[in-house]
RNA sequence: CGCGGGGUAGAGCAGUUGGCAGCUCGUUGGGCUCAUAACCCAAAGGUCAGUAGUUCGAAUCUACUCCCCGCAACCA
């Protein structure tokens, strides 16, 4: 009889800088699923990796004096380490520079174009030259490259497009006729209503702009356009198209792909398309799950709000980080995540429920009854005792339900039910009482239940702990034979004569208030870091200008004196500054960054000699001096507004 | 009217097919002493964003309105 199969997979993670508790968390996940699905019996392949073409590694690379290889190498390696630690059983880490990746999409590429699903054509678009790269209509800012702010010119280039087109009426009925096929619900909604309401136009899949990725088999000028690249990871790690392609007979179809909800699309759209190109079975499922949300934004490096996720881990475990990701951000919506949160539910549900439930129950088998656990003919004896049974032995069959809808937080919610149940079995059979009043029968027999409780507990966190589980059966002695995933359907298999044994606890407690402060001193650090490495990043990048090219804007200072909203503009102000002898009206996107009353009065610094502009039917007469990103924008303004300059004061 | 998600107790959330509004944390009071100042019990706290409708009955279905957050082809 062999094994059934269950073939799982990340998304290859872009190393363009360390990774975050985002990307742990999917790898989490879908490490517990993998986990899971090995504890019943399943031959699984889990496979995760990193996506390392494109221009942007190329640009990072050349910063850092490298060569892209060499950049991508270190930070593959200290990935490695990161999955290490938080206990990652991944079957293969596949990177789209191994060559057999590499040799896979060319023959994918190959394949698709002696097929004609694959054509050459030219892309036109809007380009900015310093930047290297397209922008559509909508993703410009006045028309100007919104990377770098400077002109972007019409280009033509000559490039290779996949038929998405032609794919559009199969994709939709294969929606229809697999409802299972992306979920949640929610983003498969989104998906169809924006794109194939508007109709699929065909994609482009070479650049000839980008040197770093895997150059067209038959044109080397073009090279395979990074997504394309990337998607064939799925098979190419199963050796599709290469002699060994055992695996590949074996596995395929995926029965689960996990992406993140920002790239669902590409793999609900592009990626089935290409595998009904290619003539292979699609996947079983492909799930979008949320992001985590760091104080109502979500993680991203100019805000600074992330940490290396390994400093969790050391200070409390692995587990304690598996156990959060999992429990408490719900599976395929956005979730919460801080620092604060993080400890609080770890010293509630780990340390005091858990950690503190092994720790009383091995402390009493110790001291009532030297460590030795005593089995008696029946030990169902009272209600409670029954009730106690019944929740432990009912649990495992309702985590397999919850798993296998892929529910995860309510597996572990399920878990602990029975975890609170008995630590109020404690309290209402109080051995304590028993002991005094030397009432041996029932001690034993209320022993014997709360350890084998543990036993049923402890074999269900397999699916998810990756240490803990091993030291609670150590401390309650059992014997690798009744730890299966099958014997926790069966209450009482525990032995009569068990040795327990009192060990360090489990998850001992985070003293939140001394946490807290030193929590604001390394949040404070870490933005003033980043701060730090941005202007650095900044002045390089723009290189250096003359004291000419300086002279030529005119900056005085100015006072905002009147503010008004402009219809139909979700960020836009219309201000009246007075700069001295008169007063410009200036439109400004500031609505996200500052109230209409925060601005009243303020003196800042205004560009007046640039060229006027009109933005949605207003006039603007100069601009403000700001600085920030999308995140975060700060006006410049004069220390304090004092007033000692008067407005239309030169700055030079 | 670009698309989508959300608005439920002080906070964070759950509420498949419409049937007395729940969970965790926090707060207040009590119990216990086996345990990691942990555990157990109880109480307070909600016009389920708003309006109108369908229905015997709506947090749940329909329509409209308000507010928040993402996305718009690089982001876990």
């Amino acid at each position: 009889m062999s094994k059934q199969k269950y073939y799982i997979t990340t998304p290859i993670y872009y190393p363009s800088g360390t990774f975050h508790v985002g990307h742990c968390y999917c790898t989490v996940v879908a490490d517990t699923i993998a986990r899971y699905k090995r504890l019943r019996g399943y031959d699984v392949f889990f496979l995760t990796g990193t996506d390392e073409h494109g221009q942007k590694i190329e640009r990072k690379a050349k910063d850092n004096n490298e060569t892209p290889k060499e950049y991508v190498d270190k930070i593959v390696v200290d990935t490695k380490d990161l999955w290490k630690k938080l206990g990652i059983t991944y079957d293969k880490y596949i990177r789209t520079t191994d060559l057999e990746h590499e040799e896979c999409v060319k023959k994918v590429f190959q394949k698709l174009y002696d097929k004609g699903d694959i054509y050459l054509d030219s892309y036109e678009g809007k380009y900015c030259t310093p930047c290297e790269a397209f922008w559509t209509e909508t993703q410009l800012i006045d028309g100007k490259c919104p990377d770098c702010q400077r002109e972007v010119e019409l280009l033509k280039e000559e490039s290779y497009f996949f038929k998405l087109s032609k794919y559009q009426e199969k994709l939709i009925t294969f929606y229809n006729e697999h409802p299972d096929f992306l979920e949640p619900e929610s983003r498969k909604n989104e998906m169809i209503k924006n794109f194939f309401e508007k109709g699929l136009e065909d994609l482009c899949v070479s650049r000839t702009t980008i040197n770093w990725g895997i150059k067209v088999p038959f044109d080397k000028k073009h090279t395979v356009y990074v997504w394309l690249d990337a998607l064939i990871n799925y098979i190419s790690a199963l050796g599709y198209a290469s002699i060994d392609n055992k695996n590949m007979e074996k596995y395929w179809p995926a029965d689960l792909h996990l992406v993140g909800k920002e790239i669902f699309r590409f793999h609900s759209i592009v990626w089935p398309a290409l595998l009904m190109a290619l003539d292979l079975e699609l996947p079983k499922k492909i799930y979008g799950h949320g992001w985590l949300i760091v104080d109502g934004a979500k993680i991203s490096k100019s805000l600074g709000n992330y940490k290396d996720p390994r400093l969790y881990i050391d200070q409390t475990s692995a587990d304690s980080l598996r156990h959060f990701l999992l429990h408490e951000v719900t599976f395929g919506q956005d979730g919460n995540f801080s620092e604060e949160l993080f400890l609080e539910k770890s010293n509630a549900e780990l340390s005091n429920d858990l950690g503190n439930l092994v720790s009383r129950v091995t402390a009493m088998v110790e001291k009532y009854n030297n460590g030795i656990i005593v089995k008696a003919e029946n030990v169902l004896k009272e209600d409670i005792d029954i009730d106690l049974r019944d929740l432990a032995v009912n649990m495992i069959v309702n985590v397999e339900k919850q798993m296998d809808e892929l529910k995860i937080n309510d597996a572990i919610s399920t878990i602990w039910q029975v975890i609170s149940k008995a630590n109020k079995y404690i309290d209402l059979s109080t051995p304590w009482i028993l002991s005094k009043e030397n009432k041996k029968e029932r001690l034993d027999c209320v022993l014997y239940n709360l350890v084998e409780t543990i036993r049923i507990i402890t074999i269900a966190l397999q699916m998810y702990m990756i240490e803990t589980p091993a030291r609670i059966f150590e401390q309650i002695g059992v014997e690798k034979d009744i730890i299966s995933w099958n014997s926790a359907k069966e209450f009482g298999k525990l032995k009569d004569g068990t040795k327990v044994k009192k060990g360090i606890n489990l998850f001992p407690r985070i003293d939140l208030k001394k946490e807290n402060i030193e929590m604001e001193e390394t949040k404070k650090q870490g933005s003033e870091e980043m701060k730090n490495i941005k202007e650095i990043e900044k002045t390089e990048e723009k290189g250096y200008i003359t004291i000419d090219e300086l002279e030529k804007t005119e900056l005085k200072v100015g006072q905002i004196i009147k503010v008004e909203r402009i219809e139909k503009a979700d960020k836009l102000y219309k201000l009246s500054v007075d700069i001295g002898d008169k007063t410009r009206t200036i439109v400004s996107g500031l609505v996200p960054y500052y109230k209409e009353e925060e601005l009243i009065g303020k003196q800042i610094v205004v560009v007046v000699n640039l060229k006027p502009i009109k933005l949605r039917g207003v006039e603007s007469q100069g601009m403000l001096l700001a600085a920030g990103d999308s995140d975060v924008v700060k006006l410049l303004t004069l220390d304090n507004n004092t007033g000692d300059l008067e407005n239309g004061t030169t700055i030079h």
